[in-house]
Order: structure tokens, then C-alpha cells, then sequence
DNA sequence: CCTCAGCCTTAACCTATGGAAATGCCGGAA
DNA sequence: TTCCGGCATTTCCATAGGTTAAGGCTGAGG
């Protein structure tokens, strides 16, 4: 079966950020590709595709929809520790450890590609920069947990809410998922306050704030920065952790 | 140079560390020691190894001592994202990006050594249980790290100082550093409330508490756990992203 | 059309945690 | 010995954020 132009707009993502990390190689490009259509899946919203303490034996590879990473406590309180979206991997290399150490759910429908181990470490022992680019995406998925941890531990509330809203944009910029100065924003105020550790009804007031400031629009499921630079101060941001702009 | 008695001793963490995680052959030990007295290096308490920005071109084995993995933000607040322990290895992989996330400093004098970029290709290329070995390092590092977000959001303050002593605990362990139900804690307060995210005055409370209730001491920059499975309890601990026990 | 569930929003109240500042302890330097 | 700086501790007060509960909106299903 060729690679059909369809083809080429499903798999875009993926291919758009792994160059963004490392250059590839129109071969390298191609077996991915080939790759990751053999294995197209689909789940719907509110899924966990793989849970903490689950062996690993596969990669998944996202084309669209946001997924995210998350542990709870056997209270049942919820930390979402990162999002997963389009272009990223789900697990790439997990299967070297024992199990899962935590649950990857879906927060909208998703379309994904499953890569077997096996087919996975053949494909990165063909291309150098395809491994190598796998391996970043892991290395920056640690520096966004690190940047998380700052967050979590030393931002107040309108800071890390902010802080949260100004990384999501940046990452989905590199894989044309914003429009102007807007993004979907398909997940639950539930789900935000899972990720910034705030309570609902706090996620909720800081929401409130950062519309009354001017700094954003929430409504509908879309998220509209009015004015990005001020609202990255207000965050404390700076991107460099996302590893945006590649080594020479 | 031989690898002499003394030698052995001084190699012995970072030996135990990543047969933790692969079995390393006779011979992969011997060229990954080689490679370790080669470049050895001492550094004092409270010295930045490497800083937030700085361009990456090597690998640090520690080999004694504590350092820390820290952010800041502009105004001065700081988390510790992690802890770095004997046998650890500050940055593997870390040249695959362009500059450092995050700063890496030390919190007692440290004896660790310093492998640059090429010899540590090299030498992982001679022998893929070691190359997977420090893969894992890298990984399980990642599982602290989330680990560290849902202690930052989601525990309160006595579970989240509880936490941290029972991972201190059993990081240590394997590398064979604590004492019976002891270990040495050689950080500040100050150092621990950067690293649970809480004011100093709120920490010495907590460490108060966790007294009262009988489940720690600790004084003379020594950590003594009365009864670890209570404090394990109080703290919403399992280990298993520590990855402690490795896959068949 | 009605009902119901999920989600957002607001309000009232409360407490865990932060901040500032003073005290005390201890070990090292002079 | 004395002084000093770093660290631990305590107290007092302020507040950010949690908890509980209720009301309203919207869209899907019957």
C-alpha cells in the first residue's frame, strides 16, 4: 500500500516533532512512517490505554487527541504529572524498565499508532538520528517533569495556572495545533486542577482571575491568550526547557 | 594501572547501581571502572557542578556524597527537583540536548568522576547491558521525577516529608549507605523544604510532628527510622517507581 | 418536552501553610 | 576566651487555598 497524501497529514505530527529535535532523513522519515500506519488505533475519550504497575511491551506513537500522564493515591486523590499530545510518545523505551510507574489515560478520542518492541528497536537501529530523536523526546519529556516540579512546588496558584496554559500552547505550536493566538482546550477544570494541584473550586477562582486581568479567554473548549508576553510573566515562564530550538 | 583494592572500593556504588538494573558482564565492569578512575574529581559542599543554560559535553559518575538537581525562578524561590546519590550519574545522555534545564549542585563534598562525551560513547557502545543500564538510570530518574509531582501536588505536608525520607531510604540502600534504620542526612532544613516545596518554618513543624508521633529522629545529620513500615503508612510510600527490582 | 448527568460557578467557612522576626545552640576563627 | 555565622526552633500573625454545598447551564437521551 503506498503512503497516500492522507497518509502523510496523519502522520505529520510525528514527523514534524521528531525533526524538530533531530533531522531526518527522508529514508528515516519513510520507515517511520511505513511503521507507524501498520499499527493505527483508535480510543475514545476517558480511556486509560495502559495503567501503573502494567508491563510494557509496546510504543505508542500519537497522531491526534491529548492524552495525559497521571498517578493517584490509594485515597484516590489524582496528580496528572504531564500531557501527552499529538507528535509524542507514550512510552518510547518504557519496556526497558520492569512496569508501568504510572497510568497514561485519554481526555479526548485519540487516534494513535501501537509499535511493537521488537519493530520498534529495529526501526531505531536503522537511522541514528531517528534514535537519537526518540531519545530527546524522552530526555525533554524529563525536563518537562523537572519544570513541573518547580511548579508544583514553588508557584502560587495564577503563576502555575499560567504557567500551565503558556507550556501548552508552546508545545502545540511546534506541531500546528494553535490557530492565531488560540488552542483548543479539550480537557475538564477538573482535569487543570489535577494537573497544577489545585482543588476545583480554587482551579476554578484562578480561572476567573486570569480572565478579570484580561490575560485569557476560556469558553467553549478554546483557550485564546490575549497577550502571550504577559501572560508568560505572569507565569514565570521561559521556554527553554522545551528544548525548542535544536543544538547546532 | 591496575585496578587496585582501594580502587574497587571507590567504584563500588556506580558498580551496584547499574547491576541493579543489568547484569553487567566481568568485562563491561572492568572497561566501565577504566573508564571511571580515569577521571576522577573531587568538588566541595555547595558548589554549582554545572548550571541552568550551560552547554553539556560529559557524564558525572557520583561516587560519594550528596548532590542536587534545583531550579529557579527569577525571584529567587528554588525546588530541588531531585536528589543525586552514590553511584548515580548526573547527566547521562544529557549532551543529546542542547544545554541544561537545570543546575546540579552539590550538598556535601562529593567524589565523582568526570567521562567526557566521546569515551562515554564509546564505552557504552562496547557492551549493551551497560549502554541499557544507564538508559534505565535515566529513566528511573524520570518515574522519581513524577513521583516527586504528585508528592509536590497532591500530599500534604506530613505525608510529603514522610515521603521523601522513605525514598532517601531506599535509594540508599542499594548502594549500601544506611546503618541499620539509619542513614546519614547530611542536607539543611532549608535543603529539605526546597525539596517538598514547603517554607523552611513549616518543615521544622513537620519534621516536629513526625518526631512527636515517634517515627523519626533525626539529629546530628542522622536520619534514624524507628518503625519504617508506620512511616512508609503515613506517607502514602510504595516503591515501586524506584524500580528496585528488576524485570526477569 | 422533560429529565438527568456533567460541568462550571459562587458562596461561606475553615485550616494548612507561609512570612517575619526573635531566640538559642554550636562550632570555627581569631 | 570571645565573636560570629549558620542552622534549628518557636512564636505570632496573615492568607492562600481547601472543603462543602448549592445553583445554574447545557447537551444527550427518552
Amino acid at each position: 500500500m503506498p503512503v497516500s497524501t492522507l497518509d502523510r497529514s496523519v502522520t505529520e505530527p510525528i514527523i514534524r516533532r521528531l525533526n524538530a529535535l533531530r533531522t531526518l532523513s527522508a529514508q528515516a522519515s519513510a520507515s517511520l512512517e511505513h511503521a507507524v500506519l501498520e499499527g493505527m488505533q483508535r480510543a475514545g475519550s476517558g480511556e486509560d490505554l495502559i495503567s501503573e504497575g502494567d508491563p510494557v511491551d509496546s510504543v505508542r506513537i500519537v497522531l491526534s487527541g491529548w492524552l495525559c500522564r497521571y498517578k493517584t493515591l490509594e485515597d484516590g486523590r489524582r496528580q496528572i504529572v504531564n500531557f501527552i499530545f499529538p507528535g509524542e510518545t507514550c512510552d518510547a523505551h518504557a519496556f526497558l524498565l520492569a512496569v508501568m510507574d504510572h497510568s497514561i489515560a485519554t481526555l479526548t478520542p485519540v487516534v494513535y499508532s501501537e509499535i511493537k518492541r521488537a519493530r520498534f528497536e529495529t526501526l531505531v537501529a536503522s537511522d541514528r538520528s531517528l534514535a537519537e530523536a526518540f531519545w530527546c523526546e524522552t530526555l525533554v519529556n524529563s525536563a518537562i517533569q523537572r519544570e513541573w516540579a518547580i511548579n508544583l512546588g514553588r508557584r502560587v496558584a495564577l503563576e502555575r495556572v499560567a504557567h500551565l496554559f503558556c507550556e501548552i500552547f508552546e508545545r502545540l505550536r511546534p506541531v500546528g495545533m494553535i490557530d492565531g493566538n488560540s488552542c483548543i482546550m479539550p480537557v475538564t477544570q477538573m482535569d487543570l486542577a489535577d494537573a497544577t494541584g489545585l482543588s476545583v473550586v480554587h482551579l476554578n477562582r484562578t480561572v476567573q482571575e486570569l480572565r478579570a486581568a484580561g490575560l485569557i479567554v476560556l469558553r467553549e473548549r478554546t483557550l485564546t491568550i490575549n497577550d502571550l508576553d504577559a501572560l508568560k510573566d505572569a507565569a514565570l515562564f521561559s521556554p527553554s526547557y522545551l528544548q525548542l530550538y535544536r543544538r547546532k
